[in-house]
DNA sequence: CTGAAAGCGCTAACAT
DNA sequence: ATGTTAGCGCTTTCAG
């Protein structure tokens, strides 16, 4: 059986109040001496505090759920690392979980959370569902939400949005200032909120510059390298090629510029290609791909702090919280005038 | 405040037992009515049960700890899908902790992990220390240890080893089966065991086909990409180019292909390249990747399911318990005769 | 078949 | 400055 505080009191010759106030470190009131015989016998016995029992009375579990799509899509390490950081610092710990893009699994997971005490939750998912809210809002747990348009909600929640417009404009006006005039754009699922912000946001940059959106082809992914192999294929199929193209994601870039060298062209000379993301791998291929960067770890980190604060103020709110990030273009080999 | 199970009494007009005896789904000697009465209670109230009450009596939290050394390496997706999914079905949760190659952190979430009272730990990560195991068993947690020579420990553990020599020398036999004589390697950090066993398999493997393994440069990398274009930077600078290059894992051999690539040598005709893992990348890149393949989903499925095992006897074993896993050679384009 | 009571490990008044 | 007591939400004997 593993010691516990009576255990601690027992061998100290002391009261377990005693224990526990040295264990949260309410010893200002105590003598020298208990102190430290009730240090000692912490450290003989080589307790270790059950946070459970704690949790139970303080209704804190000081953890925090984190649902992703998957842990195998490369935006999220440093997502992650951002949230871990900011967590650990406040003595917080993350459950990490794969919502593996189901959303039977997402709400079991949800369920799962509210049953283990959560302190909170983070959903970073492209697709969720509203429900996942009402029912985390139900039981009043604070949640922050990522990139999601959510219908304003009772109770305690934030959501952090991505200024997807100020990146996007800048590929585009990169791309202009770079002499293209045939564009094209290869989507996420138009389904997903975010895949048709990217797609508006390319188009709109584009028609301020006077191009016409309706004659620039938008191909629809699915965020994946593979969809970016299709999706380039397809442009090649076109009467009129474009000579740049966007895409939705840096794993659909990839997938461009990979099925385009395989067919022979060359990169960036025969088609400047941007991504978005700015995920490790952008910069460690060749060419290093130009792209359109979300700042990953802070999105992490101030998803967190957003927690934090919701946590702090115990009323919820009457208006959500609200922060922005901003995306900004990495320019790298990818893109140059048309033609080289 | 959150209904709890004596708000379900008191609407139900039962005892908590009663409750409890529905949860817990103890109903073989209810009376149909006051199952049924405690049942639209459940529902009317909304009504979650709470585990973390339910952990401090059972002394079990139905949740594993996961320690990883980066999420962000290629390697563990399919892993961590593996645990979860044998985890699911199990009704247990994951704690996935990020050790970042920080023996510190480590310690920390191993602490942080007993005192959550977790049921058992998985260790996945490539850099750990003993101590953490001897934490882990001294507190009777039961803990699975993936490819790491463990000193037998007293307690309940088990292991997960990797046949690297198999999958290796079945990459050597079809290096030499196209011709190839001049070899060289670049390995992993070579303080990590796994490195040295990598190593080791693939120099006697050729020396099984006379081979001299003195002859064969190895030049000590660091599991990355970048690793590989420096290690192939290294290679090239050799008076005696080799034909064929084994890298310890497929990040190290992305390096070298890409780098290669750079420096206009054509991969496979001037250089054939195996790495290790078969990460999702190695087969999505041009030319896809000849490499030597962990199974990634069915580690993570062994892990847990012998933790699963520890987890149901009680007493520790007088043995730990220990499984292998083979490696497969996966043949794709990134080998040829030497000269193609 | 159902309820009352004790207790899991800990903290937080309340005494002393 | 320290000990005593009650109780967090739940399960589990033990009575009835």
């Amino acid at each position: 059986m593993r010691p516990t505080i009576a255990d601690v009191a027992r061998l100290a010759g002391v009261s377990k109040s005693s224990v526990s106030r040295v264990l949260s470190g309410n010893t200002s009131y105590m003598s020298e001496v208990t102190r430290r015989r009730v240090e000692t016998a912490i450290h003989d016995l080589q307790y270790r505090p059950n946070m459970i029992a704690r949790s139970l009375i303080s209704n804190r579990s000081h953890t925090v759920g984190l649902l992703i799509s998957d842990v195998s899509n490369p935006f999220y390490p440093e997502v992650i690392h951002g949230v871990e950081d900011v967590a650990m610092e406040h003595h917080y710990d993350v459950f990490l979980c794969n919502i593996n893009y189901d959303l039977n699994r997402g709400m079991h997971f949800v369920r799962s959370l509210i049953s283990r005490q959560v302190d909170g939750v983070m959903i970073m998912s492209s697709s969720m569902s509203d429900e996942w809210l009402t029912e985390l809002t139900r039981y009043q747990i604070p949640t922050v939400v990522l990139d999601w348009q959510v219908r304003s909600i009772e109770g305690t929640a934030g959501s952090i949005t991505v200024d997807f417009e100020r990146g996007i404009r800048a590929a585009v006006d990169h791309l202009i200032a770079l002499g293209h005039n045939h564009f094209a754009h290869v989507s996420g699922p138009l389904g997903l909120h975010t895949s048709r912000l990217r797609r508006d946001a390319f188009l709109s940059s584009l028609a301020q510059h006077g191009v016409d959106p309706a004659a620039v082809p938008v191909i629809e992914g699915d965020l994946s390298i593979d969809g970016g192999s299709r999706g380039l294929e397809q442009l090649l199929s076109f009467s009129q090629r474009p000579t740049a193209v966007f895409a939705a994601n840096d794993l659909t870039a990839l997938g461009i510029v990979w099925s385009a060298r395989d067919r022979g062209l060359r990169i960036p000379e025969d088609l400047s290609v941007i991504g978005l993301d700015n995920i490790r791998l952008a910069s460690e291929i060749h060419p290093p791909l130009t792209t359109v960067a979300l700042p990953q770890a802070e999105i992490g980190k101030m998803a967190m702090h957003m927690l934090l604060e919701l946590l702090q103020r115990g009323e919820p709110l009457e208006k959500m919280l609200n922060a922005q990030v901003e995306t900004q273009l990495m320019i790298r080999r990818s893109t140059s005038p048309p033609g080289g």
